[in-house]
DNA sequence: CCCCATGTTCGACA
DNA sequence: GTGTCGAACATGGG
C-alpha cells in the first residue's frame, strides 16, 4: 500500500502517543518483519521507554524512544500502524503491539514484505544515515535527476523512477501519475529524457510529491477525479485528459497504467 | 483453480 | 564491475 505521502500518515497515527511510557509489548513470534531485528534486545530494552518522537524518509520511518533507542520501520506492500485501546491483543497479522496506559500502538502486514529494525546508541543507526535526498527538500535538483537519468539511459523511465536510492518514496501509482502529468511515455529510456521535458519531468516530481502530502498525509483524503490515480484500476478506464482508453502493461517488472493518446515520446527537438 | 496486488532483494546472465 | 530481468518472499481478494 504505501508510497512517501500513505507511509507519513501512518507515521502520524502513533504521535497519539509521544510522551508516553511503553508498558510492555507484544511480538509476533515467527514474524518474518523482524528478519533484521533481535527480538531479544527490543524486549529487553523497550519497555519503561517513552516515545519520543519520529520522522518519515521516503518509504521508511524512524521512532526515538527515550534511552537511546531507536525503532525502524517498513511497511513493505501492505503495513499499516494503528491505535488501539489498550488492552488490545494481536490477531495473525499484527506483528508488534506497543502497550501504553490509555492505548497501544500497533503495526500490521498480512503479507509481511515490511521490516522492522531497532538500534541502541546515542546516535541515529547507521541505516538511517545516508539517505538520498527527500524529493520535497532542495536538495533534490534538476542536475540531480539528469544525472541519474544519463546513468540509467537505457532503462525505461517507469523502472527508473522506482529507484528509492534517487527517489525515495516513490512508488507504483506516484511513478505512472508523474509520467502521466509530464506526458512522457512509461517505456521511453531514461537517456533520451533531456531540454524542456527534463524540467517537465522533474517539476512533476516534486509536483505530484507535493500534491500526494497535501492530500493524503493528513487524513488519507482521496486524490480528485482530474488525476490518474482514480482511473487506473477501472476496467476500461478513460484518461480523464483526452477521455480516451487507458492502456495497461507491465514496464519494468510492473504493471503500468498510462494514456497512449497523452503520453508522447520525447522528441528530437526538446 | 487462476491471476493479481501502492515493495525489496537476490541470483543468473549479458 | 555494471546493468537488467525474473523469481522469491507470504497472504488475501476477485
Amino acid at each position: 500500500m504505501p508510497e512517501l505521502a500513505e507511509v507519513e500518515y501512518y507515521r502520524r497515527q502513533w504521535d497519539v502517543g509521544w510522551g508516553e511510557k511503553i508498558l510492555g509489548l507484544q511480538i509476533n513470534p515467527g514474524s518474518r518483519n523482524f528478519r533484521d531485528c533481535d527480538t531479544g534486545v527490543l524486549e529487553r530494552y523497550l519497555p519503561n521507554s517513552k516515545l519520543r518522537c519520529s520522522e518519515a524518509h521516503g518509504k521508511r520511518m524512524l521512532f526515538q524512544f527515550s534511552g537511546n533507542l531507536w525503532m525502524g520501520v517498513h511497511l513493505g506492500m501492505t503495513g499499516e500502524l494503528s491505535v488501539g485501546g489498550p488492552d488490545d491483543t494481536s490477531g495473525k497479522h499484527e506483528h508488534l503491539i506497543l502497550f501504553q496506559k490509555k492505548r497501544s500502538l500497533i503495526y500490521k502486514d498480512p503479507r509481511q514484505f515490511g521490516a522492522i529494525r531497532f538500534h541502541r546508541g546515542s546516535d541515529p543507526p547507521a541505516w538511517w544515515s545516508g539517505l538520498p535526498p527527500s524529493i520535497l527538500s532542495r536538495d533534490f535538483t534538476r542536475d540531480l535527476l539528469r544525472e541519474f537519468l544519463t546513468r540509467r539511459k537505457k532503462s525505461p523511465i517507469k523502472a527508473v523512477l522506482l529507484m528509492q536510492e534517487r527517489f525515495p518514496g516513490i512508488g507504483n501509482w506516484l511513478a505512472d501519475e508523474i509520467l502521466w502529468r509530464a506526458r512522457i511515455r512509461p517505456a521511453c529510456p531514461a537517456g533520451k529524457i533531456a531540454g524542456i521535458k527534463l524540467t517537465h519531468l522533474f517539476q512533476n516530481i516534486k509536483g505530484v510529491c507535493a500534491d500526494a502530502m497535501r492530500i493524503i498525509a493528513p487524513d488519507w483524503g482521496e486524490p480528485p477525479e482530474n488525476w490518474l490515480f482514480l482511473h487506473r484500476w477501472r476496467d476500461n478506464g478513460i484518461c480523464p485528459k483526452t477521455k480516451k482508453p487507458l492502456v495497461r502493461e507491465t514496464i519494468g517488472g510492473r504493471t503500468t497504467c498510462w494514456s497512449p493518446a497523452w503520453q508522447r515520446w520525447p522528441k528530437e527537438s526538446d
